[in-house]
RNA sequence: GGGCCGUUAGCUCAGCAUGGUAGAGCAUCUGCCUUUUAAGCAGAGGGUCGCAGGUUCGAGUCCUGCACGGCUCACCA
């Protein structure tokens, strides 16, 4: 086979290495520069020695000289051997190591004929050796199967994958640093958690052997963020990890970062603008402007924000007033003439939340703020005042994509009762997503949490964007795959 | 989970409508080559055509099932 055949080749040169008494696993290696470095730097270093480590990418031999490309992760150089300077280590280098292999070198550094800043390879050393052969240089890698499940194939070939990795990086501290000088605190809550919530959604179950207790991987944060509140913590905010048992797309993974933050004495006003301000900071940070092309379209992330409330919104997209759906068998009539499927049980929540999601949240192009949801939507925030039906809840929408989720928060226990025994009974009727009964939340909220703005942002989503991808896969280190079968 | 599409050399892809001994480029190997950059020139090796069945004298090609993936619908952020 001719996989094997490459590897024999690569195996019979790395035993040919060691019978030359050369490790084919050596290190560490003293790095002196970086290739973008001495790229920027050359009038300063032509001329001088420099240190470089990395991976050969590219291979050029021409007799009794040679050209190559080291990858060292940051950039790429080109290398430039002689037979002469390196006496018997040049064959070495041309007929014992391969592209793909891990190298040092020194040497110094001067432009070639063609202008491109060069390093003239005084001396190298085989730092790793390696046994595959890499993805082909011209076309990369394109297999989408394996790139997701080769991932670092991925990274060395396709430049734009390790790109969008580090833009997921630079934007999550980013978001750190934005809200470290709100004077918010980063913490850390249960990621296993015996009761799920802050979510409508299936959860991942495991179980502890020595409690002997079944457990959940969260959903969201949001109940334990309240209790810090509660706790006394003003400003609060995690990043991390939630799990959610659905299905997977391009908008979706099992698991997925998200951002929460809960401010006291604030309220979903506030969320607004601290919303617009993060996300109107990441762009003058990233892009060094408000403007920023997303989807194909170019939006301006310059706050204040449109704020459209539902009420508007199904006025101006839908052309109807949004109670009218409370009317069942207008709600049905609607659906049905504008072919919107509903595959749950109908009701005032699910007419309202489908033809939001399949209608007009997609001609979105934002950057909008909509704004009052029905209280039936949202088990977890605090009604408009005087008004049981609506609550005071947004969600953000860039590109016709749902960001996030906020509201001010619901403090009042009792409500907050009614509400858990009101998603209990849905969860009792089948619907698998309702929300479970928290009693220990209950009592957290009877001892008193304060007036509380609560903010949640996908930031896979965020970076999707911010990345121009149209797959969250492409900004998820490694997405979530099915096993290869064996 | 449903529908549609895909899976051929290490990689990128042809070949399949009309069945007849498996192709190209890159990579690899051999030879030549001291400023190339998808280096060049000459030659060579490399394949259970995703897996399992079926039809057929004969299947990469047609049919069925399965696996994995992509898109899409459904659910959710």
């Amino acid at each position: 086979m001719s996989e094997e055949s490459s590897e024999n080749e690569r195996q019979r040169k790395l035993e040919k290495l060691q019978e030359l008494g050369i490790e084919p696993y050596n290190g560490p290696y003293p790095v002196t520069h970086r290739a973008p470095l001495i790229q920027a730097g050359f009038s300063e270093l032509e001329g001088q020695s420099v240190a470089v480590a990395g991976r050969l990418v590219a291979i050029r031999v021409h007799g009794k000289a040679a050209f190559a490309h080291l990858d060292d992760g940051e950039g790429r150089i080109q290398l430039y051997l002689r037979a002469d300077t390196l006496a018997e280590t040049y064959t070495t280098f041309t007929d014992l190591l391969d592209i793909g292999d891990i190298i040092g070198c020194h040497g110094t550094v001067f432009k070639t004929r063609t202008g491109e800043v060069t390093i003239s390879v005084q001396k190298f050393k085989l730092l790793t050796k390696s046994l595959r052969e890499l993805p082909e240089k011209w076309h990369g890698l394109k297999d989408v199967e394996l790139r997701y499940r080769q991932r670092y194939l991925d990274f060395i070939a396709n430049s734009k994958a390790r790109q969008n990795i580090h833009l997921r990086i630079r934007m999550i501290a980013l978001v750190r640093r934005f809200l470290e000088d709100r004077d918010f605190l980063e913490v850390e809550t249960p990621i296993l958690q015996p009761i799920y919530g802050g979510a409508m959604a299936r959860p991942f179950v495991t179980h502890h052997h020595a409690l002997n207790l079944p457990l959940y991987l969260r959903i969201a944060p949001e109940l334990y963020l309240k209790r810090m509140t509660v706790g006394g913590f003003n400003r609060v905010y995690e990043i991390g990890r939630n799990f959610r048992n659905e299905g997977i797309s391009s908008t979706h993974n099992p698991e997925f970062t998200a951002l929460e933050v809960y401010q006291a004495y604030a309220d979903y006003r506030d969320m607004m603008q601290l919303t617009e301000e993060l996300i109107a900071f990441l762009a003058q940070q990233i892009f060094d402007s408000y403007r920023v092309s997303m989807a194909g379209t170019e939006i301006n992330l310059e706050p204040p924000w449109e704020r459209l409330s539902l009420q508007q919104v199904f006025r101006m997209h839908a052309g109807i007033e949004i109670e009218s759906l409370q009317d069942l068998a207008f709600a049905r009539n609607y659906l049905g003439q504008n072919s919107i499927r509903v595959e749950k049980k109908l009701s005032w929540g699910t007419a309202v939340d489908e033809i939001l999601k399949k209608w007009i949240e997609p001609e979105l192009k934002g950057p909008v703020f909509l704004y009052d949801y029905p209280t039936v939507l949202s088990p977890l925030a605090k009604n408009k005042p005087g008004d049981p039906d609506w609550v005071e809840r947004f969600q953000p929408i860039l590109a016709g994509i749902e960001l996030g989720n906020a509201f001010s928060e619901l403090a009042d226990p009792r409500e907050q009762r009614i509400r858990f025994q009101r998603q209990h009974q849905e969860k009792e009727k089948g619907d698998e997503e309702a929300h479970p009964m928290d009693e220990d939340f209950v009592t957290a909220l009877e001892y008193g949490m304060p007036p509380t703005g609560g903010l949640g942002i996908g930031l896979d989503r965020l970076i999707m964007l911010f990345a121009q991808e149209e797959s969250l896969r492409e900004i998820i280190t490694f997405p979530t795959l099915r096993p290869k079968a064996l």
